[in-house]
DNA sequence: AGAATCCTTGGAGTCACTACAGGGTCAAGC
DNA sequence: GCTTGACCCTGTAGTGACTCCAAGGATTCT
C-alpha cells in the first residue's frame, strides 16, 4: 500500500502520515525500489488505533504510551487506566472553565443592546471597567 | 514603572509583556538612560484590559481589534458584538465536542474493572477493536 | 568587592499538525 | 517520443500564545 492509498483507506492526510512517522508514532515502512513508502495492513491499523485516541483528544506521548501496551500485552494495565483517568480529569477541567467561559460571556454580551457607538458600548465599558480594576458584569462572582 | 514593576502590579510574566510588545499589542514603552523599558499607567491599563479578555480566551487578533475601538470611541459597536457572539460561539463548539468526549471516555474507562493484564483490559480492547473498524463502546452512538 | 537581582536581545521549544518549495517517478494519451 | 497530470520525496516554515534559555549589561545589597 503507498502513503495516498492508506491515507485514503483512513482519511489521514498524507502530511500528517508522514509526521506521525517522524514523531515515531507509526514505525518507518519498507521502501519500494524509486522510495515509495509500503504500508502493510499492520499499518492501517496501528494508525487507525491513533487515529481513534485522537478521536478522544488524547495526547500523542500518551497515544505512545498505549501502543506499547498494545506491543506488550502481558504487562499490567494500571497505567492505562491512568492515563484515561488523566484524559478524564483534563476534559473535565476544560468542560468546567467552558462552562464558566460561556456564562461569563453571555453577561458580557447582554451589556450591549442595539447599534450605538463604541463609546456608548456596555461590552466595551465592562472591558474597560475591568482593567481598571472596578467589578466587571463577566467576572462579579 | 520598569517592566518587573508592572509584571508585579498585573500578575503577568515579564516574557509575557515583552510579547505582547513585539506583536504590537503594547506600544513601545519609552526607555530610561540605561535601556530599561518605562511603563506608564496608560500602559497598565491596556494591559490589563489585555489580560481580561485573554481570561474570556478572545484571541490576541480579536483582542487587538477591541483595543482600535478603545482609542476610536466614536465608531460603531457592531464589530464589538460580532467579536463577543463568534467567541461565544467557538466556546459553545467546544464545550459541546467537550461534553461528547467526557461521554466517550467515561464508557472507555469503564471497560476497565479492576487490575489486570493489558491483554485482558477492556480498555485496550476497546482501542484496539475500533482500529479494527469494529464497534467501540465510546463513539457507537 | 562580590553576590544577588534585575534588565536587555535573540533564538529555540511547546503541540499537532498544515502548507509550501523544489524536486523525482510513473502511467496514459497524443 | 513527448507532454500532462497524478502521485511521491525531502526539508523547512508557519500556526497561537506563550515559555524557557543563553549570554551579557545594570543596579542594588551586604
Ligand atoms: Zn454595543
Ligand atoms: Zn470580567
Ligand atoms: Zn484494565
Ligand atoms: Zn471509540
Amino acid at each position: 500500500m503507498r502513503i495516498g492509498e492508506l491515507s485514503k483507506a483512513t482519511g489521514v492526510d498524507v502530511e500528517t502520515i508522514r509526521y506521525y512517522e517522524k514523531a515515531q508514532l507509526l514505525s518507518a515502512p519498507a521502501r519500494s525500489d524509486n522510495g515509495y513508502r509500503t504500508y502493510t495492513q499492520a499499518h492501517l491499523e496501528r494508525l487507525a488505533f491513533i487515529r481513534h485516541c485522537r478521536a478522544l483528544d488524547i495526547p500523542l506521548a500518551a497515544v505512545q504510551r498505549l501502543l506499547t501496551f498494545v506491543d506488550s500485552p502481558q504487562s499490567d494495565c494500571g497505567e492505562i487506566d491512568q492515563l484515561i483517568d488523566a484524559q478524564l480529569a483534563r476534559v473535565r477541567a476544560r468542560l468546567a472553565s467552558m462552562h464558566a467561559l460561556e456564562r461569563q460571556l453571555m453577561a458580557l454580551r447582554g451589556q450591549c443592546t442595539g447599534p450605538h457607538s463604541a463609546a456608548e458600548c456596555g461590552i466595551l465599558h465592562d472591558l474597560v471597567a475591568a482593567a481598571h480594576g472596578e467589578a466587571c458584569v463577566c467576572h462579579q462572582n
